[in-house]
DNA sequence: GATCCACAGGAAATAGTGGCTT
DNA sequence: AAGCCACTATTTCCTGTGGATC
């Protein structure tokens, strides 16, 4: 008798959802600080008054969501009257306006749909004020990614205020805004800065050894045994994710990865070498999930540049850019965009880590520019357009 | 230290989306 | 069906910038 594909593998993993992006592990390590100055600035909540609002800031994978969600778990366990407070989390990049966001949270506040986008803005403020009030209780608003916002700030001068203007009586309203870009809080106007930053708790990118210690655990519950596991390895990610960016995250998707690499290989023990393996699928899996999200032109923008870098043209100028741009809109049948839109677009891939960009200035005979060069491997660029194509 | 290159990037205008109300 | 409303992507126009050169 045949046997099947699936008895053929072996299997490392056996609680993989420990190693999932969305994992809530039950106890927060590493990050005692930052929990003691959160648990002070929440504690009027306990006491029965308005929270202090609170601005989380740190890069992505240090903790800041994972410790909200602890913080407002605990938050939960530490009140007796479970209705004393309301919980609103949000993610403001799928609602990147004041308006926007003010209707989402409205609706999850009701739990139905009571506003939609298409009203004039104070009747969705109405909407939302009045959603508070119903609650009779102690809102709080997590708002993440809230520099999608930009300086839309309307929303942030509206919510800390809305008891004082009278809009509420019964509630009370807290707000936690997490932000991944250290600058969001100039760009805010003064008097939504006050009342914002009550209480600002910086959390700063994880060391090789904190980052040592969080995979360890992470890993016992995950694996099936310890043993399977070559010295080094926990190390090893821990090093590399150290390196760059000092994320949790990017340290255990390093480490899932390399399991799944060992799995597939048919290997029994997980390897240095499927580390390394697996740092270039986690590269290349980061960037086939950005290209989908690009606009045709930012596409176009990106193929540019990488045939640029083909035919060993790179550095290039701005200029010698959209030259390269223009023609691949044409190879594609699409009207190529005026060359400050492109400015725009090869700004949004040097953001995103696809292109790198150099400042020159050569003064006077040459002036200040940009030089553009693919900061990915060519191979992904065409390999995640081409998987685009199919689609 | 003034000049000046060649561009970056801000601001306003414009076109076009989808959704609502009357 | 016509008219708002909020919002996005784009174009057009123009001011600002940093350092090599004078």
């Amino acid at each position: 008798m045949a046997t099947t594909p699936f008895e053929e593998t072996t299997s490392l993993i056996e609680q993989r959802d420990v190693l999932r992006e969305d994992y809530q592990p039950n106890e927060i390590l590493e990050r005692d600080d930052e929990i003691t100055q959160y648990a002070h600035a929440l504690k009027p909540i306990i006491d029965g008054f308005s929270p202090n609002n609170v601005f989380l800031y740190g890069k992505t994978g240090v903790g800041k969501t994972a410790v909200t969600r602890y913080m407002i778990d605990m938050l939960y366990e530490e009140i007796d009257d479970g209705d004393a407070i309301t919980v609103v989390s949000i993610n403001c990049k799928l609602t990147p306006t004041s308006y926007q966001t003010a209707i989402k949270l409205a609706n999850e506040l009701a739990e139905e749909e009571v506003v939609c986008s298409g009203h004039p803005t104070s009747d969705v403020m109405d909407a939302l004020h009045t959603q508070i009030e119903a609650t009779e209780s102690t809102v709080l608003f997590v708002l993440d990614e809230i520099d999608h916002l930009g300086d839309d700030d309307d929303l942030l001068y509206d919510l800390p205020r809305a008891k004082a203007n009278g809009y509420i009586e019964d509630a009370d309203v807290g707000l936690i805004g997490i932000s991944n870009d250290y600058t969001y809080r100039q760009n805010l106007s003064p008097k939504v800065k006050d009342t914002l930053m009550e209480k600002e708790i910086k959390f700063s990118p994880y060391d090789a050894g904190e980052l040592q210690t969080i995979l360890h655990t992470r890993a016992e519950k995950a694996l099936i045994s310890k043993d399977y596991l070559d010295n080094g390895v926990i190390q090893l990610c821990s090093a590399l994710a150290a390196q760059d960016k000092g994320s949790a995250r990017q340290a255990i998707d390093l480490f899932r990865e390399a399991c799944d690499h060992a799995e597939e290989n048919g290997q029994t023990t997980v390897s240095e070498e499927n580390v390394r393996a697996a740092e270039t699928r986690v590269e290349r899996g980061r960037i086939e999930e950005a290209i989908p999200d690009l606009t045709n032109h930012g596409r176009l923008a990106l193929m540019a540049v990488a045939t640029a870098e083909r035919r060993e043209d790179t550095p290039l100028r701005t200029k010698e850019l959209y030259d390269y741009y223009t023609r691949c809109a044409k190879a594609n049948a699409i009207d190529p965009l005026t060359d400050r839109s492109l400015h725009d677009h090869a700004d949004d891939l040097a953001m995103l880590g696809f292109v790198k960009r150099h400042e020159k200035n050569k003064g006077r005979k040459g002036g200040k520019f940009f030089e553009y060069e693919l900061d990915i491997p060519i191979q992904s660029v065409y390999e995640a357009l081409d998987e685009m194509e199919r689609l």
